[in-house]
DNA sequence: CAATGGAAAACC
DNA sequence: GTTTTCCATTGC
């Protein structure tokens, strides 16, 4: 028996198969499974793909080992893989790797991801009337009735540790299953009648592979419709995928899902351990799960008998992979809904200008909720013009905005104020010579970690302390530019001294859990401002939330992107949606130094058509999606001048042999020139419709394979122009 | 004409 | 990725 194994190969072409020989006790099922073969000199890992004959041209080498006992990659999966390394003209091993948690990739160690966890239990021949301290009779107390604790869980580890020294406890290993939680009560949901007849239409396609775009402003109850919807799915002995933005599986929306679902359900976020997300998958794997909700590639999940698969805020730009394979969770939905003749729900209170387009043209089926749940009203938005404000001397807080927290603090409501930093950073400057501290590896200034004391690198990691002398100049004038959330939540400290204010962005969120502690904490008004990133924009309910300060709207307006427009609009809308969601009256305000811009001026009033209308005649005018497609073809080299040169062959190749019509712009330089010392070059294309797009893009990749000067990658409906 | 070294090809 | 092969240049 032959099996052709793809294994992670960098340099040969991108799909290429080796064939290798299995022994017949190892050959039943082996598709989709790992094993272990001899390559070259070395020992590797790689995926049995499928069976084929005896080649003439060599003799293969044998498996080694058979590394998984049942396949982690089913047919649908294994023919999903090739769909999608075809589509974007990408590594098939990438696509395969890009949908397994990491303990079950190809690669070169395999270490055993089983949790073992140290318990402990009581010694029931030990005669306990001898103990007499407190602290230990509490720990007995614990264990009493034959309990079993974890080790960890008990506090008072000295004493813990006397017990065991004298016989009285025991401690033991035992295999544990992670993320094993505590179900929270879901009280019964009555669907609005709203809600209620979007569930319905949704209800009566429930066989048929179609998109629905469903449209319903902030507090609309989205959740409310998916959860009843997925609730008629299972009921039908199917499964469902629910997918959101990392950004919002927070601990409210997860919790919900999971005090319906219960066992039933697997959550695969971000902040899961490598062990963790591996126990969620093996779950799904075994069949033991019915719904799985989580970000961009729980897409993959091996499940089986799909029914529904939802995209809930379809417009977030986390469902593009913005690394090889850079796969949209939209095609691969749209892939897998085919699949399984099963609906797919895009749903959104900001769509993208593409998918409510499509809605429009009848190409996806349009649902809408245009008002909140019990028609409470939208809030109250003022737009503040901050050019005015700095002249009265308020750089970072305009009167009206603190006139108007002064309000909710002295009436127990709560504020959250957002920092939208997108494209955006704090670093160092020189105020005597103007020098800044840039990565020595990247085009790109270093940002300053307050709490760490160093200056890092968000694209290579680079990392080096602080230096109060300009390494120019000598002198001792180094400022800080740019408020990042930490100076916002000190000023606004200073100057609502009576206030608690809770922060949160990726610094106070990197510790495992962290998140869940703020959320919770100011949900159970522990803080009465909540100061954050984008975090704070997207999906939270905070019923006592009755204002919202947004502190410099502009800085998404001003990044060179065509969809910067968009992701503003998006952006606040969301935000302003976090206020009044429970029965008090929200109000929001905008500080912006552009308040006739039509993103500002059409979230302030909820007014998605009018942007949407706007901003297509616009995209028509430039030529840009959904007029168009857009493909990037990314050029990178160590070696700037060969780099160049390159890129304008390729530039010239691509205009020689594309259609006319499409339009080929470039070469230029990447937003960021320098990445990890590689210099980064770039190739538009913009088409309706090119027919030799993929013989041509393909011939390129040919060209180019196996030369090592120069890395060529391609990006589909690209995110960062 | 072998020795050398850098690039290209192979790796099943 | 590392090893092997290829091929042109160099040294004598």
């Amino acid at each position: 028996m032959y099996v052709n194994v793809l294994i992670e190969n960098k340099v040969k072409s991108n799909n290429m198969m080796f064939t290798y020989h299995a022994s017949c006790d190892l050959c039943d099922n082996l598709i989709g499974k790992r094993v272990l073969v001899p390559f070259s000199n070395r020992i590797v890992q790689g995926f049995v793909i499928e069976y084929t004959l005896k080649p003439s041209k060599f003799d293969p080498k044998g498996i080694l080992k058979v590394i998984d006992s049942e396949p982690i990659l089913n047919d649908e999966l294994i023919n999903l893989g090739k769909y999608m390394s075809e589509k974007y003209l990408c590594p098939l091993i990438s696509c395969y790797q890009a949908m397994l948690p990491k303990a079950l990739k190809a690669n070169h160690k395999n270490n055993d991801n089983k949790k073992l966890v140290t318990y402990v239990k009581l010694n029931d021949s030990f005669d306990i009337s001898i103990i007499k301290r407190k602290p230990q009779l509490n720990i007995i107390n614990m264990l009493a009735n034959n309990k079993q604790i974890p080790k960890s869980s008990i506090e008072s580890k000295s004493s813990l540790n006397t017990l065991i020294k004298l016989g009285a406890v025991v401690e033991y290993k035992k295999e544990v299953f992670r993320n094993v939680t505590v179900y929270p009560l879901e009280k019964e949901v009555i669907l609005t009648t709203d809600q209620k007849s979007v569930s319905n239409k949704i209800k009566q396609g429930l066989n048929e592979a179609k998109t629905y775009l469903l449209y319903g402003v902030t507090g609309s109850g989205k959740t409310e419709v998916y959860i009843d919807v997925v609730k008629t799915v299972i009921k039908n002995g199917k499964t469902a995928i629910i997918l959101v933005p990392e950004i919002s599986l927070t601990p409210q929306i997860t919790a919900r899902f999971k005090g319906v679902f219960k066992d039933e359900i697997a959550i695969l976020h971000s902040s899961l351990s490598d062990g963790e997300r591996y126990d969620e998958f093996r779950r799904i794997l075994n069949g033991d799960v019915k719904v799985v909700i989580g970000a961009r590639s729980a897409i993959f999940a091996p499940l089986k008998n799909i029914g529904i698969i939802i995209i809930d805020e379809e417009h977030s730009e986390s469902y593009k992979q913005e690394n090889n394979p850079r796969y949209k969770t939209y095609d691969i939905a749209v892939k897998r809904a085919n699949t399984h003749n099963c609906p797919l729900i895009l749903g959104s209170a900001t769509p993208t200008i593409e998918s409510f387009a499509r809605a429009k043209k009848g190409y996806y089926n349009y649902l809408e909720l245009n008002k909140r749940v019990n028609d409470k009203i939208l809030p109250k938005t003022y737009v503040v013009d901050m050019k005015d404000e700095i002249r009265n001397g308020n750089n970072l807080f305009s009167s009206l905005l603190k006139e108007k927290i002064r309000e909710k603090l002295d009436k127990k409501e709560q504020v959250m104020l957002l920092l939208n930093r997108r494209g955006y950073s704090n670093y160092l400057t020189c105020q005597n010579c103007g020098y800044v501290f840039k990565c020595p590896n990247c085009d790109i200034t270093l940002t300053y970690h307050k709490t760490s004391g160093m200056l890092r690198c968000h694209y290579c990691g680079y990392a080096d302390v602080k230096k109060d002398v300009c390494p120019s100049c000598t002198e001792k004038s180094i400022k800080e530019i740019g408020s990042g959330t930490q100076k916002i939540e000190e000023e606004i400290s200073a100057l609502f001294k009576d206030a608690k204010v809770a922060r949160m962005d990726s610094d106070t969120t990197s510790k495992k859990g962290s998140h869940h502690k703020i959320i919770n904490d100011f949900n159970e008004e522990k803080y009465d401002i909540l100061v954050g990133t984008q975090m704070i924009a997207k999906g939270l309910n905070f019923p006592l939330v009755t204002l919202v300060g947004v502190i410099n709207a502009d800085q998404s307006l001003n990044i060179p992107n065509f969809r910067s427009s968009e992701v503003t609009f998006s952006l606040l809308d969301q935000v302003i949606g976090r206020s009044g969601r429970a029965n008090k009256e929200g109000e929001a305000i905008i500080q912006t130094f552009n308040p006739d811009h039509y993103s500002i001026v059409c979230a302030a009033n909820h007014d998605y058509v009018g942007f949407f209308n706007r901003e297509m005649f616009l995209r028509k005018k430039l030529n840009y999606p959904p007029y168009c497609f857009i493909t990037l073809v990314k050029i990178s080299s160590k070696d700037f001048e060969y780099g160049i040169n390159e890129a304008k062959k390729i530039s010239a190749f691509l205009r020689n042999n594309l259609s006319s019509k499409t339009s080929i712009l470039g070469p230029s330089m990447a937003s960021v020139l320098k990445i990890n010392n590689n210099y980064n070059f770039q190739v538009i294309l913009k088409y309706k419709k090119d027919e030799k797009l993929y013989d041509v893009l393909n011939e390129l990749i040919k060209l180019y394979e196996g030369n090592y000067k120069i890395k060529i990658e391609l990006d589909f409906d690209p995110i960062n122009l």
